[in-house]
DNA sequence: CCAATATACGGAACACGGTTCCGTTTTGCC
DNA sequence: GGCAAAACGGAACCGTGTTCCGTATATTGG
């Protein structure tokens, strides 16, 4: 569903001088935003645009006009639940266990909404130009609390001290890809990661 | 620079009936793998086929004549240094340290070898068709002798004994990806997987 | 309500990479 | 040298991302 006006991060300047997006332009991408979602649940996030498209019953144009690369839809298809995990953080730090299982239970969190979103893992991670947003995104999101975690655990001497933020969501991130096979649990080897950051 | 004579298992039915493949077939399979090999270094494992045609001076056709599928070329150009991996796992357990620190020591090889080889690791867990035989390889070769490792260290008490080891090497390949960028070190984030692996 | 204009739309066209196919060339053999 | 088989080259095809522009539609002022 995600905000129906438009992209969020123009909403504050909208407000003076730009009058207001045409109706037919803001029913046109809450439809895309509910097609792109319905797609990437179908056949993961690297669906090709022109299904989306169509699913939309909107030309490929429309879809670049709203979301100028494919980083951008899936930001914004996800983003309400990017923000519950990053909000999420502070929460188990507060629910009264260690830093360190606060860490686990978030990470956990992590991993379950990677692993259902078939290809996140493998976008999130590719080289490609056109995810540098989508990596950005997530890293500018989720690496601040990661840190306060991580931080948190570290000054309770529960872990090793030479990780960063960064490197932590990306190995976990990386453990995530492939997590569609049954043969491969992500789940088991993100707890055998984490296991392996403690200290003795 | 690898068998001059074509892929190795047609080498047994060769001495029998089938002649022999043609001169400028062998030499241009030879060329091949050397202009293969010279381009995975430079652009790494996902170069255009055209780009490694170009290097070779002849036409693509040629290229999927000896090589099928992307995977067939990859497997010929690293099947060497796959081997020797392959190898040095029994003989680091007949090296006389433990069990675990042997495993650890193998794991590092073959970090050391996907790390080296730009996109490797990405293409390994790739779920495109064409990267089927590259897996299947890999596994088929590496499986044994890392379940073997896993197996002597379980038996001496010194690692959690739910994990196969296809999942293990798959975990592994996956900390790999990525492995270009200097914000990320893989082997660290190996190094604490293998960690998590101990038994306390 | 109508006309004028800005805005948005649709989809054809282009770029690019993998893959196939077939007319031409080369090799091996007599 | 001549012939058949083997191999070659690269044009052509397909699927996908991306751009561009002629057309359609919403909005606004009269």
């Amino acid at each position: 569903m995600a905000d129906i006006d438009g992209g969020s991060t123009a909403a504050a300047s909208r407000r003076e001088s730009t009058p207001r997006k045409r109706a037919d332009a803001r029913r046109n991408e809450a439809t895309l935003l509910d097609a792109a979602a319905a797609a990437f649940v179908a056949s993961g996030v690297d669906v090709p645009v022109r299904e989306i498209a169509a699913r939309a019953g909107v030309g490929v144009g429309t879809i670049y006009r709203h979301f100028p690369t494919r980083a951008d839809l899936i930001v914004a298809v996800y983003r309400h639940q990017v923000e519950a995990c990053a909000e999420a953080g502070p929460a188990l730090l507060a629910a009264g266990g260690t830093p360190y299982a606060a860490l686990a239970q978030w990470i956990d969190l992590f991993v379950d909404f990677l692993v259902t979103k078939h290809g996140l893992a493998e976008a999130l991670q590719s080289d490609n130009a056109a995810f540098q947003t989508l990596h950005a995104y997530f890293l500018d999101r989720l690496v601040p609390v990661c840190a306060h975690l991580l931080d948190a655990a570290a000054a309770a001497g529960e872990i090793r001290t030479d990780l960063s933020a960064v490197e932590l969501l990306r190995g976990v991130g990386n453990l995530c890809i492939g997590a569609a096979d049954p043969r491969y649990d992500a789940r088991r080897m993100v707890e055998i990661l984490i296991a392996g950051l403690s200290v003795s």
